[in-house]
DNA sequence: ATGAAAGCGCTAACAT
DNA sequence: ATGTTAGCGCTTTCAT
């Protein structure tokens, strides 16, 4: 015997309000919140009337109606191109979990890599009143992109809320944003240095994406490296690619075709890195017999790659959560500046990488 | 000469409201406000000077406010475990995606497979008032999970907003709920009768997780190819594990020690077959000479995986679009059913599974 | 074409 | 300890 209920059957009914529960306890509605909020004195029979009517009406407040009335929304807004890349979706755990440790209410917006959305979406997020706005990702590195941020940044603030900026560099000038970095530089010198002390010289940098700052940051450690190790850097050995997985695997093939000697590979991403090492299998070059390989990012498949692949860990987890705790830990009085973190990056050495074979003579 | 600006030197200045830009535009609040909705007739010069004004301020609404006021709040809701798993992530991009084109806003909570922390969630997003609050994952197949799903599926129901559930099977009692399946039975099937028709007579099934609705498909679907070859099925090999990959490592090592015969897995999951491949490569096991591997879900990595990984697609993705395509697009007048939708998976066969070597005599 | 005013559901000041 | 009331910012009748 099915028994229809009764709360479908109606259709949508109205959600019950804080005045339905005052009612049906036959009080006031102040004496309702102020039961609910549980922050002033109120008489422990009537407390346990309201109690009963609340669980009876199954109440729930209305978020809007409490945002409104106090003027602050309580959700962080968490901005990026693309949920299905493995270290972003590491990033929006460290945000969401931080959230929730802070009773926010976490949004998810991805841009795609659109300007026009990224600032339909920053509206959005005025809109929402969301206490920060958390933009993940390199930016392209031009005027037209700075410019973006600095309004992002002066709109938000204006409205009392505040632009975080992770896994990119600070602004050049004093702007109300708070920037959670790390050290892109270091970390590919780390990688490059490992390369070249086991013996490497030619080593092929895969993912020179132009104007893109983690891109940039990441090729300028591969160069410090070198240098620092004599050697000259060879523009033959530079591979203009985007971070993406099939980018790589084109560029990849590419190179092979063109006959480039080198001994290492340095790709710029552990999803370049996924795809360059595909094509060299292709081709039966053998990793790291015949090619040693470093990744970036390590993000959880390069324990699955065969060889597990060396890479450059980078705390996105942290990063995530370091955005939250420091928009939520920041006094709103002394919000004005710049606010800049560096987390730390380093190397994980696993097996793709090995001494250059000796030439054959 | 670094300017400071004015919005960021006065701190958290009050936000525009609409008032502010009718005061400026020298018009009354209604004006402004048709101007912005655009769905009256209003004079062109007052227009002009209303977006002069909302320019000048760069005013945005409220979205509280204009919630509270039309009693819906146009955000919906994705609630999971753990956004890190590739799948999940996939099919939070599904949703995400799905809700911007309905001009939706998508709140992402994890619970951590609390059900405390998942209750809560729920009341949260009742709360917000969200359209649709997407549950996602299978479930535990007992009495109390079950109800509390009812729980759910009512007072969302009774609010205006509705459950959906993604990837788990309808319940068994009309309920206001949508739910989102895929033909998990189906998949198992295809893949262990893809291992017994190269010839595979012993198949160790990894992830045989107990109470758990995904994890008894799959072994369902495992055991219906085995009876319909004729292979009466070996409680030995069948391993109860979660899907994690760190447990099917342990699990693997164990059945390794224990001196199990087969010449085939089939793991219930990409990152179990992750895991099993790690501890067979561990063992000096080739992969899929001495034993083939089948895994489920097909994430992105199994491509990056040595061999390609031969698995079966599920239409994560879809999942996610689909859960919110249907609650946009449900007339909420007939909205008492159960609305049930099956999507397909199939095999994608790469390079795991050869057929099984002869016996050394 | 425009304005005045009510009210969405809640909280907090101000009574009592 | 409890009630009354104003108002958060917006949309939407109802007037004009």
């Amino acid at each position: 015997m099915k028994k229809s209920f009764p709360a479908a059957s109606e259709g949508a009914r109205r959600r019950a309000t804080l005045s339905d529960v005052a009612q049906m306890a036959g009080v006031s509605n102040a004496t309702v919140s102020r039961v609910l909020a549980g922050n002033y004195p109120v008489s422990v029979t009537t407390k346990n009337r309201v109690m009963r009517a609340v669980r009876q009406l199954d109440y729930v407040v209305n978020a809007q109606a409490r945002a409104l009335q106090a003027g602050a929304s309580r959700t962080i807004a968490f901005v990026l191109h693309d949920i299905t890349g493995p270290s972003f979706a590491e990033a929006a755990a460290g945000v969401e979990e931080e959230a929730a440790r802070y009773g926010r209410l976490c949004v998810v917006c991805t841009t795609n890599g659109s300007r026009e959305r990224q600032s339909k979406v920053i509206d959005l997020m005025r809109a929402q009143g969301a206490e920060a706005v958390i933009l993940i990702g390199g930016t392209d590195n031009d005027e037209e992109s700075h410019g973006r941020l600095v309004a992002y940044a002066r709109s938000l603030a204006a409205a009392g809320s505040r632009l975080v900026l992770c896994g990119c560099p600070p602004p050049r000038e004093p702007l109300p944003v708070t920037v959670i970095d790390y050290d892109n530089e270091a970390g590919a010198y780390a990688a490059t240095a490992h390369l070249l002390s086991q013996g490497h010289r030619r080593i092929l940098f895969v993912g020179k994406g132009e104007g893109y700052t983690t891109s940039e940051a990441r090729f300028a450690g591969y160069l410090r490296a070198l240098t620092s190790f004599g050697i000259e850097p060879d523009p033959e050995l530079q591979v203009v690619v985007d971070f993406s997985r099939a980018a790589s695997v084109r560029a990849m093939r590419e190179v092979l075709a063109r006959q480039v000697a080198f001994t290492a590979v340095f790709a710029a991403s552990d999803m370049t890195a996924a795809g360059c090492m595909q094509v060299l299998r292709e081709q039966g070059r053998k990793v790291p017999e015949d090619v040693s390989v470093v990744g970036y990012d390590d993000i959880p498949m390069t324990i699955d790659m065969t060889p597990r692949l060396t890479t450059v860990h980078v705390p996105y987890r942290e990063l995530g959560r370091a955005a939250v705790r420091h928009v939520m830990e920041l006094d709103p009085a002394a919000r004005q500046d710049i606010d800049h973190v560096v987390l730390g990056t380093h190397l994980m050495v696993r097996e793709s990488v090995a001494p250059p074979a000796v030439e054959p003579a």
